[in-house]
DNA sequence: CGTAGCTTTGATGTAGGTCAAGAAATGTGG
DNA sequence: CCACATTTCTTGACCTACATCAAAGCTACG
């Protein structure tokens, strides 16, 4: 395969697509990031992909499938703090520093393209420009994080649960999974529950009330979206955060 | 002066400080770290240093006082998602970001260095130690916030409250302000409510149950850790997120 | 076709919020 | 150094959002 071919493929992966909405990025570019994406790696259900507290942990670009991070507690609980979807980065400050402080699951099967620090650093030597959009992207990410801070710090379990789901619905939209009218969703009440710190029974009656005032169903792994203004309007959701202009490239 | 003084000089900082305590770095690498340091700006309280929505903001380096910062939400609420300290970066993200997604608020009288992107810029392609020192130092604020999700997620009150007040204490440490014995603490009940998502009246009952239990003191802009031990034990706090190895240097 | 994981619902308990009001600090101008 | 204003702290009474417990109906998949 000649470097356009290598171009022309990746520029469909979720990852391109991703910082392409906000990015030119030549093809030479393109290639280096393509070249990224060579380790291929599947993982099923039902076994961490990065264990907290565990050493030499790489990371991971999400190729397909859903995963999450998340903390355990002394106590038995846990909290998620994040829902990685394709084209994610998963694990980048693990790749400072050497120890992982969070778990990853995978919520669905995954296919994710392992990044070693030298390669990711390579990259970044070889092209600023790619270097400046994953910075960016992982700026963002963190805008993601402290926006879900801010759902559980100060927003009742309604305009909580929906905010969620409208800013999932947002990032889900730029990769090409979904649009306004809803996507498909492999969340569990539980890991719904474990986002959003709140219980799974409170989670469910959430749900139903939400439903029942036409605003958005939750039902059978779909998520649809029945009046997406009045559903922004209660929730505050402000998609500022996430329709930032691209980054100052150097 | 010459470049053995400047670096003295600068090791003192808190900046410095905080990232001596990991990695180590030259006199060059502090010349150049001095010269991100020369702008120096004050704030008073009561006007916010960073406003969310403003575009053209630059970041800063505080050199001493305290700040936060904060989301408003649209019912008029406030989430404070992170107490600055003399030594941490402070809109980082708005380098990246044209525009701030966040409020910044000095808490104190508070001195701080304009850090112009250029320069940092600048500075990075000079001495890509510092540059990782300073990625590294971000990430370690973020898994800070990360931490904070965790609080207000799953935390009881009185864990979230202890447990915030011991991270507090470990960062104020790594720059000499504070000991295991206690810090000073210029947050009223108020911005601890904001932080911690409970309401001032609880933030009240839950320091009165503290210090009853002979745990915490927090009186007087002064907080006194009387049973650390036992404080770490109730409140779940593992160091391991603060204690990392220093970065991976190129 | 059985078993394990989800979803749904009801009944009851509790952590933390809200309202109210007085007491201490803290600051400001004279 | 004092009088006055403002913020901050403290406590009590009451209320609500959400948790917990329990149990039944679904779904799905080996």
């Amino acid at each position: 395969m000649n470097e356009t071919n290598v171009a022309l493929s990746i520029q469909d992966s979720p990852f391109a697509r991703k910082l392409l909405a906000f990015v030119r990025l030549s093809d030479a570019d393109l290639a280096i990031m393509s070249d990224l994406y060579r380790r291929r790696r599947r993982f099923a259900v039902g076994v961490d992909m990065i264990h907290q507290g565990q050493t030499d942990q790489c990371a991971y670009v999400l190729a397909s499938g859903w995963a999450c991070s998340y903390k355990l507690l002394p106590g038995g609980g846990r909290q998620i703090v994040d829902i990685q979807i394709p084209g994610d980065f998963l694990g980048l400050r693990s790749i400072l520093f050497r120890t992982s402080d969070h778990n990853v699951e995978p919520i669905t099967p995954v296919q994710a393209s392992e990044v070693r620090q030298r390669d990711l650093i390579a990259a970044f030597s070889q092209t600023p420009r790619l270097a400046t959009a994953v910075l960016w992207a992982a700026s963002r990410d963190e805008a993601m994080v402290v926006e879900h801070l801010v759902d559980l710090g100060r927003r009742t379990a309604t305009e909580r649960t929906a905010h969620f789901l409208l800013e999932l619905g947002a990032r889900l939209r730029l990769v090409g999974l979904g649009d306004r009218k809803g996507f498909l969703c492999p969340l569990s009440q539980y890991r719904l529950a474990d986002t959003l710190g709140l219980s799974a029974v409170h989670v469910n009656r959430v749900l139903r009330e939400l439903r029942e005032e036409g605003l958005v169903t939750f039902q059978k792994g779909r998520v649809v979206f029945d009046d997406f203004d009045a559903l922004v309007e209660m929730s505050g959701f402000d998609r500022a955060y996430l329709d930032h202009e691209g980054p100052l490239l150097i």
